[in-house]
DNA sequence: GATGAATGAGACTTCATTCAT
DNA sequence: CATGAATGAAGTCTCATTCAT
């Protein structure tokens, strides 16, 4: 059964199709965590998943679909882990802070995801028109700014800079588990809440939550 | 005759030689740059210089060869711009002020090289071994710890985020040039001047006075 | 139970046996005649049947089968329609206006069929041994001959040219609807009346009065 | 050298680019008209070649190129043998004449040519929209009415007719070289030639003064 | 009876590399 | 020194067929 002529019935897909496909893309996630995306071929995932090449292709069109479905998974399962904790905040700083930490936290229970997915982008960044949209992030960042809780920043800049150190982080982490997470979450959350909060000299900052109180 | 078995004579690799592998090189990171590393085939390197494919099949010992030698001769380059402009400051701050002023002057400079080697260091990473050495830059960081000038923070990590910041700004100014680079380092200056600095001085952070350690 | 193997008890096929069949034998002509025979795979038939790809396996010991099911459904078919109409005529000459006449009768009422049929001989045309027996049609012509009802002429020749001619109009009646087979059929019943009647006894044909022999 | 990407220098293709590429397109032809277009992949043909299946990729973009070049080859070659004799003719009983001998003349020449032509337009046809544009051969009936050479009939079903005729000759000559080509076209003519004339002048047919139109 | 699932063969294509000239 | 030519490995995808349920 072809996925792209699936007749969506009653059913819809049965269990074993899923389980097939979730298994697939788990392969896939590994293998490309694991020797890259450029070396990760329908014949090393389909090794490493040890069933035939064409039982990749009996599950998905293609690669194409294989590893967007990979990037699904993993984008949704992230979401839904980082964006209630930054929604819970209700201070820029908070939010921002529980973005890293969230990002880190899923992280660690999901690593080759993380990586994966990054190589991934990476990998079709080349071809992908750059995104001038704003990311969800950069808007949560100008927010602060509005509410006078950030210093005055490039919102775009500082996004990038964000989730290219969570990024860099992931791959780090990927190459070498016995990375600190914890102390990496609380790490780039005070240089990140340095770098965004404008400072008041004679205010302390006890535990590094930032207070709000614009200065110049 | 190989370059690899090259039989080093009185004079060494003739002129001819050295000059038609810059060439070649040269060509490589246009062609990296423009289209991007996971399509640059020997073929469109080829193509793009009007030369045969066997010529760099002749100056060189294979791909690897080549790719190599645009990463050395891109990071000499670069490092001939960096490293005296950091080493002619000061202070701590002056020097990353000056290495990420710098990193961006060479980026406006050679953009198709930043390119390139962004795109390569991108395919590669994977299988490259992670490096655990300290960078140059990270140790730099540690002197400024040492001097009291930084704060109390991971140079590991910070030295990770500068990068992929650094990197991150490069392939968007290659996705599209019109980028303003000075605002983009006044901006990363600022950014990491902020989050390195103990702006108050005399107060310290007993609780993350931390360095992102492995173990554990 | 494979259809080969078949166990002919005491009925023989059951009467779902010979519907499924049937049906499947159906589907593979609309397929054929809506996408030509090349992208005809049997995932194409099952799908357009709406039934999965294995009920043809299993009713069908392979491809070729199912294949040879249609030529045969279609053959006969299409026989029942002509040769009772053919062995009506008393004369050749009728004769060989109601076989064009029937032929193009039948392609009108089972276009499909028509251009399956077509499509599929052609496919096989080169792998098939070529028949050199004499096809009733031929058979036929001859009889015309001794009659001294055509004038002399190759019979062979002749009936390759009428089917040629009959299929080439399926063929393009199929690539167009609109194709007015009355019409077509008049032409080519006048056509090879003129061909093969000896229209002007007494006449002779000095520049090409050629005598049929084969070989050479 | 790519043959798509090829500069045209000076010289153009050199001798041993052109022998190769000729080479292979006759490989080409020899294969598909022994074992059929359907069953005619690369593989096949290189290896009735005796050289590997990248030797065609390398000197042809891809398989279409290839069998391009064998359509344009066999169809310049044989138009340059027929039409010099179809315009020599003054009448056009003589054009139709020249018409015929000289196909059936090039089939004894390239029988495999001709053959594989023929393979190939066949399954290339179901594919191609239907052309509904005058053939020459259409236009040259046209032109004899017009001079009252011919009697009335449709040109088109005619042109048919005969292409459809000789191109059965074809697949059978190729199937059975003993096949007395001669005689074929010595046959083929004069039924033409007696379907085309009005061979009891002042005897008209107003029933069926028809042609094959479209529509209803 | 029926079918979802799996599979191996083979198709076309791209690519880095090698070789003879 | 240079290159046209050739090659084999590997990639993605399609397909007819087989098997366990």
């Amino acid at each position: 059964m072809q996925s792209k002529s699936r007749t969506i019935g009653r059913d819809g897909p049965s269990f074993i199709e899923v389980a097939r496909r979730a298994q697939i893309v788990e392969c896939a996630i590994e293998t490309i965590a694991a020797i890259g995306y450029a070396q990760a071929s329908l014949n090393q995932i389909a090794e490493r998943a040890g069933i035939s090449k064409s039982v990749i292709s009996y599950h998905f069109a293609g690669k194409d679909e294989l590893i967007q479905q990979v990037l699904t998974d993993v984008s949704q399962a992230g979401a839904a882990l980082i964006w209630p904790r930054v929604q819970a905040e209700t201070t820029s700083a908070g939010m921002l802070r529980a973005y890293i930490q969230s990002h880190l936290d899923f992280m660690r229970d999901h690593p080759k995801q993380v990586a994966a997915v990054s190589e991934i982008l990476l990998y079709h960044r080349a071809q992908t028109t750059a995104e001038h949209d704003t990311t969800p992030l950069e808007e949560r960042l100008r927010q602060g700014q509005r509410d006078g809780e950030f210093r005055t920043f490039s919102p775009r800049l500082m996004a990038w800079t964000i989730r290219a150190a969570l990024d860099e982080v992931a791959r780090q982490y990927v190459a070498d588990p016995s990375l600190d997470l914890d102390e990496a979450a609380r790490e780039l959350a005070r240089n990140f809440a340095l770098a965004t909060t404008a400072h008041t000299p004679g205010l302390t900052h006890p535990d590094s939550g930032c207070q709000v109180s614009r200065g110049g």
